[in-house]
DNA sequence: GTAATTCCTCAACTTAAGTTGAGGTCAAGC
DNA sequence: GCTTGACCTCAACTTAAGTTGAGGAATTAC
């Protein structure tokens, strides 16, 4: 039978809505075939190709880039072991990144934790080499991950 | 003389764009004096506030959680080094917990390298216990930092 | 054979953190 | 005394990653 699966299935197995797996379709991301009537049809192979874009998200990849990436497999081929080792290696690198960032911004605040300097001139926490700072509108992101204040 | 600064001077000391400070006030961060003539009058402690807003967004508090923080330090008052103490612990643990949550999927991701698995039962990567996942429009936040993949 | 699902497209809405621009007033320089 | 430049308000636009809904066709279920 090899009917191909259809958006709905697709979903069910990935766990993305319906909705996503039509935007991503749109932002080149997934190239599913039509029947004659249609409607989407999925192969085997797109699941992972779904899966593979929750995880890169969580690597703090944009759709944009998971394009990118996609596309580095020669044309729509399922990865192999080997692509996925070297995906794996920039994530890596990444992840490694962002932490030491992270730990930069950290060892400012303990430089200062109770100083209350507060001064314009002297404290490092103003000077953040690391400050996203992207100009122009639209949301600012600078660590995120919503863990709650609190305050 | 004492005659408190004007939008553009506030703007000049801390960096901030003069459109930035008009929506950090609508937002209730600062809420600087008028003139007869309808022009904002800012105070000298206004500079703090804004720059400690500069802070605070790099530590990945959005807008309305920095409100909350400013509204705890008793109404408008400038922050004292003992607040300042207080809050930069609180900051101190959010690092933490970000880079506790970054690690595990670093140490997921490292556990995965080369397996070339992707296979959604047993890929530990698809489990993530902090996938962001919140439901509804708008962007989603996981990582982000933009350094670049050049895929 | 019809009712209930599922699917299709396309446009408009959502959040965050601002920016940009129109249309008009105020202050400073010379 | 008038012309820049700074300021005012308010509405609309921006990005990202989708969601929601309208209006309509195809499939499945009974």
């Amino acid at each position: 039978m090899k009917q191909g699966l259809t958006i709905g299935d697709v979903a069910r197995r990935t766990g993305l809505s319906v909705s996503a797996i039509r935007f991503y379709e749109s932002r080149g991301l997934v190239k599913p075939d039509r029947r004659p009537s249609g409607q989407r049809e999925f192969a085997r192979a797109d699941i992972r190709r779904l899966s593979f874009i929750l995880i890169a998200q969580q690597m703090g990849l944009t759709i944009e880039e998971i394009g990118e990436v996609l596309a580095d497999l020669p044309d729509s081929r399922t990865p192999t072991k080997a692509d996925w080792t070297r995906i794996s290696r920039k994530f890596r690198q990444r992840l490694d990144e962002h932490i030491a960032m992270v730990e930069r911004l950290r060892d400012r605040l303990d430089g200062c934790i109770g100083c209350g300097c507060l001064s314009l001139k002297t404290c490092k926490l103003y000077n953040p080499d690391d400050r996203a700072r992207a100009a122009g509108p639209g949301p600012r992101y600078v660590l995120t991950g919503k863990m709650g204040v609190d305050a």
